[in-house]
DNA sequence: TTAGGGTTAG
């Protein structure tokens, strides 16, 4: 209980709800809004049915509004519970406010009300409102929680990652008897697994007297969301085993299991479970299917998927122009976003994250600036600190660095690690070591236990030959029990994925892709590439850097790659770290000199390398 | 009750 009012105590929004407001609201203004149609209803109770089935249907504020007007004219609020139904609108359509205000107006609220405005609050992940409402509901008016007020709070608990709270729900729920119901069992489930104890949730499930559908698509669902794929993929095995049908939320984590392992043959397996079972109509799938193949490096069939959509929605808008962005297609991006816009589908605040990660990632500073300027302006869509970290990205790499960091210094909102990330990215590529320090303390501060705030400045004063103050980072980072993973190269051949560390000598085959790596790099150097040794952060002879930059991860997947595969079959490699400035430049040559498109993904983005040139036009 | 789009740094 204790645990559940310092969380309240530490949610401002509930503010809101200690408001009583006690006048009713002018809404005689939208009244002339009012379609005629409801006129014709002599008889009440049509009238009613006719106003219920509007409101839960209507997409638009105003309209909701007039509605609204029209019941206060007409009819009581408890009449058929329209009241409930306009409270769950206005939370619906984002009018929390309104929502709120109604709700306290109403005459005779009962469990089912309370239930009603709890779960659409939990729909908006709004865990602070959904406690507040579950507290005024048991001791200001009595009513004691049932399955239906516990299973949203238990949601909306796992949304935001409040584990401490959903504990306190759970034990709620055990008192009360609840555990009987399935339901309640699933949305703990899914609790207890998205917070990362997947013992507990397995321990849930092995207890469950029957599992249906949903608790078995939450196991598969927490694995993967835990990066656990195989496991993931073992349940819905187990699940088939046990004469379980799969439905759609099967599907998708099924789809974002394959995204999970990187593998291209999964995924077309899974594809063609989709197309047997008639499941490619559906556009959460389809969605989940265009973001795989975007991901996965293969942009045609995310247009394909794409260009087959009955009424694309914004999720799927924004998915494909996710990819565009991803792809360094920064032009398409923004013609894509147009194109939704003049289509008629509202853009929202992912919309906008992607849109100005595609204008920086293509250099396209000028419209990334503009639309950050109207997002607010023209779609009402409000700046969040990921706006603001994009905006750093896009000011500082291209060389407005000054740009960039008065942006911080004037956020209105309180700039996060990703925002001061972002400058420390831009400082790194443009040089500046003066203001890198700088950003890097205030991150060292934020967060003292990420290593990549350490690996970057220590980076900055290695390619600055500031060798000793590299080595004290590097000492700091010791000292902190810190661990720098690895870079490595994967590439999928042969229901394989192998896997390359810097001078791997592992694989079978080490002979003949050496041999391989030796003639390419000859072939480079004939034709005029220099090795950039700037690139090796070490401080040894140049002979040495020689040595070590042409044994790069990325260089012995390119050279296995080669050797590997048919002529003219493009190679598709995935970093786990950003590419080299060095291999960046020699897969551009090798993709004119053995005639092979090579695709690098590195953390995020892809570098599409063809008849010597890249896709991001060596803007990154 | 489960499921689709999330930027920035190694």
């Amino acid at each position: 209980m204790i645990m559940l009012i310092s969380y309240m105590q530490r949610s401002s929004k509930l503010l809101i709800l200690h408001k009583f407001i006690s006048s009713i609201r002018l809404y005689n203004s939208f009244a002339s809004q009012l379609s005629p149609t409801f006129h014709a209803f002599s008889n009440v109770d049509s009238l009613v049915s006719a106003l219920i089935t509007a409101i839960s249907t209507c997409s638009s504020i105003s309209y909701c509004r007039a509605l609204h007007c029209r019941v206060i004219k007409s009819v009581n609020y408890n009449h058929g519970f329209i009241g409930d139904q306009l409270v769950s609108s206005y939370v619906e359509l984002g009018c929390t406010k309104d929502a709120l205000e109604l709700f306290d107006e109403l005459p005779d609220k009962d469990l089912v009300s309370w239930n009603s405005l709890i779960s659409g609050f939990s729909r908006r992940a709004d865990l602070g409102i959904c406690l507040g409402l579950l507290f005024r509901m048991r001791f200001e008016m009595g009513l004691k929680p049932n399955e239906v007020t516990v299973i949203p709070v238990v949601s909306a608990c796992a949304g935001v990652g409040e584990l401490d709270v959903g504990k306190c729900i759970h034990g709620i729920a055990v008192k009360s008897g609840m555990l009987l119901e399935v339901k309640v069992v699933n949305s703990l489930i899914n609790l207890y697994g998205k917070c990362g104890c997947l013992e507990a949730a397995c321990c849930l499930f092995e207890g469950m007297s029957v599992q249906s559908l949903v608790s078995w698509n939450s196991m598969v669902a927490v694995h993967v969301h835990m990066g656990l794929a195989e496991k993931g993929i073992g349940y819905f095995i187990m699940m088939r085993r046990a004469g379980i049908n799969s439905d759609q939320a099967t599907v998708v984590s099924l789809l974002l299991a394959c995204e999970n392992l990187g593998v291209r043959k999964l995924a077309e397996a899974v594809h063609g479970y989709i197309l047997n079972g008639g499941l490619d109509g559906n556009l959460a799938i389809a969605t989940a299917l265009l973001d795989l193949y975007a991901k996965l490096g293969i942009l045609s069939d995310s247009c394909k998927v794409f260009g087959e959509m009955i009424n694309p929605d914004a999720v799927a808008w924004t998915a494909m122009l996710s990819s565009y962005a991803m792809h360094g297609r920064g032009r398409e991006a923004i013609e894509h976003f147009e194109l939704m816009i003049r289509e008629g589908v509202l853009p929202d605040h992912v919309t906008f994250t992607h849109l100005l990660c595609a204008c920086s990632h293509s250099g396209l500073v000028e419209e990334g600036k503009n639309y950050f300027k109207i997002m607010h302006k023209v779609y009402g869509v409000e700046l969040r600190v990921e706006h603001y970290s994009c905006m750093v990205d896009l000011l500082g790499r291209s060389g407005h660095l000054n740009d960039a960091y008065n942006l911080i210094k004037s956020m209105p909102i309180e700039p996060n690690c990703g925002v001061w990330g972002a400058l420390i990215g831009a400082c790194r590529v443009r040089g500046n070591i003066e203001l890198g320090k700088e950003v890097a303390e205030r991150l060292f501060s934020l967060d003292p236990s990420d290593s990549r705030n350490y690996i970057t400045l220590s980076n900055m004063y290695s390619a600055a030959g500031q060798w000793r103050d590299a080595s004290k980072v590097r000492a700091l980072m010791k000292e902190r029990v810190l661990i720098r993973n690895p870079g490595c190269s994967y590439i999928e051949h042969g229901n394989k994925i192998h896997c390359y560390v810097m001078g791997d000598q592992s694989h079978p085959d080490t002979e003949r892709i050496y041999n391989k790596l030796e003639e390419l790099v000859r072939k480079n150097r004939e034709v005029g590439f220099a090795s950039k040794t700037e690139y090796v952060l070490h401080d040894v002879d140049e002979e040495v850097k020689e040595d070590l930059i042409n044994k790069h991860s990325e260089k012995l997947a390119i050279a296995f790659g080669l050797l590997a595969t048919n002529a003219g079959m493009p190679l598709i490699i995935t970093k786990n770290i950003r590419i080299c400035g060095d291999c960046h430049g020699f897969a551009k040559l090798i993709s004119l000199i053995e005639k092979r498109p090579i695709i690098i993904r590195d953390t995020k983005r892809f570098h599409h390398f063809t008849n010597g040139l890249c896709s991001c036009g060596d803007y990154w």
